[in-house]
RNA sequence: GCACCCAUAGCUCAGCUGGAUAGAGCGUCGGACUACGAAUCCGAAGGUCACAGGUUCGACUCCUGUUGGGUGCACCA
C-alpha cells in the first residue's frame, strides 16, 4: 500500500509518460500549505516546463489533461503560475481509513524483516550517574529504534557503553584509598561517582596518583584478578541502575556490547591494518591517513594506537564495525551521538572505506544540551541534573496536576498517570525538537503540561477512548464512514497521513516530524470534538456510527504514533 | 591556522531534494462549558527570517561575502 503522496506522485509520473516525457525524476507531491489550494500539490510542471522550454502553466494544464483517472482524486486543477492542486475524494478517504481500521494498523504496512539495521545509542559511561546530558542520545535513539521496528526492519539496538578505559585505574586507586563501604551499599553509583570526582581533586595536589592510576589500568588490562573483580563489580552496579532508568523511560536494547567487549580485538586489528598498509607508523604512534579518501582530513588522520602501544576509542569503533559486519551483516548502521563527534565518525567511516567496508553508515548527530547558564552538563556539574531526579521532579509535578484535574480516580491510577505524564513530558520536550539544533535545558519547559506537550496527545487519546467507552455502554456501534462535515474530512485526512509522517521521520532520522504530525492530529481531533457530536439522541444513528469509526481510527493512529515516540496512550487521565 | 554547525515573533522552537499570504507552543489581551472530559477550543496583537550581494518564474531554504555565537582538529572518550 502506498501513501497518499506516493499515490499521487505515481499519477503525475504516469501523466508525464503519457505525454512522452520519460526519464525525468518526478518531484514528489506534497500536502498543500493551505486548504484553499486543495489537499496535495505537485510542483513538477515548473521543472519539466523549464526543461522543455514550455510555459509552466501550459505544461501543468497539459499534465492535468493527461492524468489517468484515480478513485482518490476528485479534482486536479492548475493554479497560480503552474501548481497542480489535487482534491481528494471523501469516499476514497473514508474507505482508506476504514480499511486500515479493519486491519488494526493505521501505519504503513510493515514488510517482513528483510533488512537489518544496527542502532547504536545512549552509550553512557559506567560508574557514573546518568544525567540530563545523556537524555538526547537515549531518547532520540530510542525513537529511531521504535520507528525502524515499526517499519519492519530487523533492528539490533546496541548500547555501546563506556566500560573500559583509564577511568577505571583512577577509580580503583580511589576505591582503595577513600571508599565508604556503607555509602556504597546504600547507593553504589553515587559512591563511585564521589570517588571519581574526589580522585580528580586529589590528583591536582598529588601527581603521583595519576601514575598509580595508570599502573592500575595496566594491571586491569593485563588481567589482574583483583582489578578485574572490582571492574566487573563496578560495571554490574552501573548496569542495574541504567536498567531501572531505561525501563522507566521505555528504552530497550537488544545487546549491550560495551568497549570492553572489543578489548582483545584491538591489537590484532591495528597489526593487520599495518600489514595491509592501511595504517602507518607516525612518530611512534599508528595512524590511518585519510587524505586519499576524504580530502578534508588530509591533515587529520585517525589515530589508532598511541606511542605507548595503547589503543584509542577510534580503534574500538573500527573493531566494532568489523564485529557488527561479521555478526549481523547490517544494511545500515546508525550512530546517535552529539555533534562534537561528527568529525570523529567521519574519520572512522573514511577509514572503513579504506578497509573496504562499504555499508551504509549514518551518523545522527544532535546539538548540544546546555544549561540555562550556558554550561554543558558533565558528571561534575550540579546534582539536580541527575536524570533520575529530573524524572522524579517531573512525575511529582504531574502528580499535582493529576490530583487537581482527576481527583475522582483512584490513588493507584493517579500515580500511574502521573508517571506516564511526567516521564512523557520530558521525552516529548526533547523529541519534538529537531535533533540537530542545540537546546537549552529548561526544567520549567520540560515540566510544562500545556500546549504542545505529551499530555496534550494523551488527552486527545483519552477523550477518544472516553467516547468509545460511552458508546459501548449505550450500545452504539460504529459503521461505514461518511465524511460530510469539514472537520470529519479534515480528521480523516489527518489520520490517513500517519504513514507519510512515519516514513518522513524515519527517512530523515527526525522523530520531531512525527511529533509535529501527532500534535496536528490531536489538534484536529480536538476541533472535531468541539464541532461534531458523536453520541446523543439528536444525532442521526448513521452519523454516530460513522463518527465512532472515525474516533476509533483516530485513537489507533494516536496510539501507534505515540508508541513510537515512547508515550503511553492512556485510556483515561 | 584549517574544518564544521548555528542566527526565524517578547521567550522556546518548527519550517530540509527551492513553491502560493513564514507557522506553533508559552507569555499578553479578549471570547467559549444547562450536550460525548475546559489537561480543551476560538479570536487578536506580535516578523527588515542576523546583514549585504548573487542564482531564477519563485529564496527562510541554494551560492559568495560580512557580523555575531558554538564546536572539532595525534597519543582523552
Amino acid at each position: 500500500m502506498r501513501t497518499i503522496a506516493e499515490e499521487l506522485t505515481l499519477l503525475v509520473s504516469q501523466a508525464a509518460e503519457t505525454m512522452g516525457h520519460v526519464g525525468f525524476s518526478v518531484d514528489a507531491c506534497v500536502p498543500t500549505a493551505s486548504a484553499q489550494h486543495g489537499d496535495y500539490q505537485s510542483n513538477f510542471a515548473f521543472r519539466l516546463g523549464k526543461h522543455l522550454k514550455m510555459n509552466p502553466r501550459a505544461m501543468a494544464q497539459a499534465m492535468v489533461d493527461a492524468l489517468p483517472p484515480h478513485p482518490a482524486v476528485v479534482g486536479a486543477e492548475v493554479a497560480g503560475p503552474g501548481f497542480i492542486n489535487f482534491r481528494l475524494s471523501e469516499a476514497w478517504l473514508a474507505q482508506n481509513v476504514g480499511e486500515r481500521l479493519a486491519a488494526d494498523r493505521m501505519g504503513p504496512p510493515a514488510p517482513g524483516a528483510e533488512k537489518t539495521v544496527v542502532i547504536d545509542y545512549s552509550s553512557p559511561n559506567v560508574a557514573k550517574r546518568m544525567h540530563v546530558g545523556h537524555l538526547r542520545s537515549t531518547i532520540i535513539g530510542g525513537a529511531l529504534h521504535q520507528l525502524h521496528r515499526f517499519l519492519g526492519w530487523n533492528v539490533v539496538a546496541d548500547n555501546h557503553i563506556g566500560d573500559w578505559g583509564t577511568q577505571f585505574g583512577k577509580l580503583i586507586v580511589a576505591w582503595h584509598e577513600w571508599r565508604d563501604e556503607a555509602a556504597y551499599a546504600e547507593d553504589a553509583i553515587a559512591e563511585l561517582q564521589r570517588l571519581y570526582v574526589l580522585f580528580g581533586e586529589k590528583a591536582k595536589a598529588q601527581p603521583d596518583l595519576e601514575d598509580r592510576a595508570r599502573a592500575e589500568t595496566a594491571r586491569l588490562q593485563s588481567g589482574d584478578p583483583e582489578n578485574v573483580r572490582l571492574w566487573t563489580q563496578f560495571v554490574e552496579v552501573s548496569l542495574v541502575e541504567f536498567d531501572a532508568l531505561y525501563q522507566r523511560m521505555g528504552i530497550k536494547f537488544d545487546v549491550i556490547l560495551g568497549e570492553s567487549f572489543y578489548r582483545d580485538d584491538l591489537k590484532p586489528l591495528v597489526d593487520r591494518m599495518l600489514a595491509d598498509g592501511i595504517a602507518v607508523d607516525s612518530d611512534g604512534a599508528v595512524i590511518v591517513p585519510l587524505g586519499d579518501v576524504e580530502p578534508q582530513f588530509a591533515e587529520q588522520p585517525l589515530l589508532v594506537r598511541k606511542s605507548d602501544g595503547a589503543a584509542l576509542y577510534g580503534t574500538t569503533d573500527l573493531a566494532t564495525v568489523y564485529y557488527r559486519q561479521k555478526t549481523w551483516a547490517p544494511d545500515k548502521v546508525v550512530y546517535v551521538t552529539d555533534m562534537r563527534q561528527r568529525d570523529h565518525f567521519r574519520q572512522v567511516f573514511a577509514a572503513c572505506r579504506k578497509m573496504g567496508i562499504e555499508h551504509n553508515f549514518v551518523h545522527v548527530y544532535f546539538g548540544m544540551l546546555r544549561l540555562p547558564d550556558g554550561a554543558v552538563p558533565s558528571s561534575r556539574s550540579g546534582l539536580a541534573l541527575n536524570l533520575k531526579e529530573v524524572l522524579d521532579i517531573a512525575v511529582a509535578h504531574a502528580r499535582k496536576v493529576v490530583d487537581e484535574k482527576s481527583g475522582h480516580l483512584s490513588d493507584i491510577e493517579r500515580a500511574e498517570i502521573a508517571e506516564a505524564v511526567g516521564v512523557g513530558a520530558i521525552r516529548y520536550a526533547d523529541l519534538s525538537q529537531n535533533p540537530q539544533t542545540d537546546i537549552v535545558f529548561d526544567l520549567a519547559k520540560m515540566l510544562s503540561l500545556d500546549g504542545n506537550t505529551a499530555p496534550y496527545l494523551m488527552y486527545a487519546h483519552a477523550r477518544c477512548k472516553s467516547i468509545l467507552r460511552k458508546a459501548a455502554d449505550e450500545g452504539a456501534s460504529s459503521g461505514p464512514m461518511v465524511l460530510e462535515h469539514p472537520l470529519e474530512r479534515e480528521l480523516a485526512l489527518a489520520v490517513a497521513r500517519l504513514p507519510e509522517a512515519v516514513l518522513d521521520a524515519a527517512n530523515s532520522y527526525r522523530p520531531n516530524l512525527l511529533c509535529e504530525y501527532l500534535f496536528g492530529l490531536a489538534n484536529t481531533f480536538a476541533r472535531f470534538y468541539g464541532a461534531c457530536r458523536v453520541l446523543g439522541a439528536d444525532v442521526e444513528p448513521n452519523t454516530t456510527a460513522s463518527r465512532l469509526a472515525l474516533t476509533a481510527a483516530t485513537a489507533m493512529a494516536l496510539r501507534e504514533g505515540m508508541g513510537i515516540v515512547g508515550l503511553r496512550a492512556l485510556d483515561r487521565m
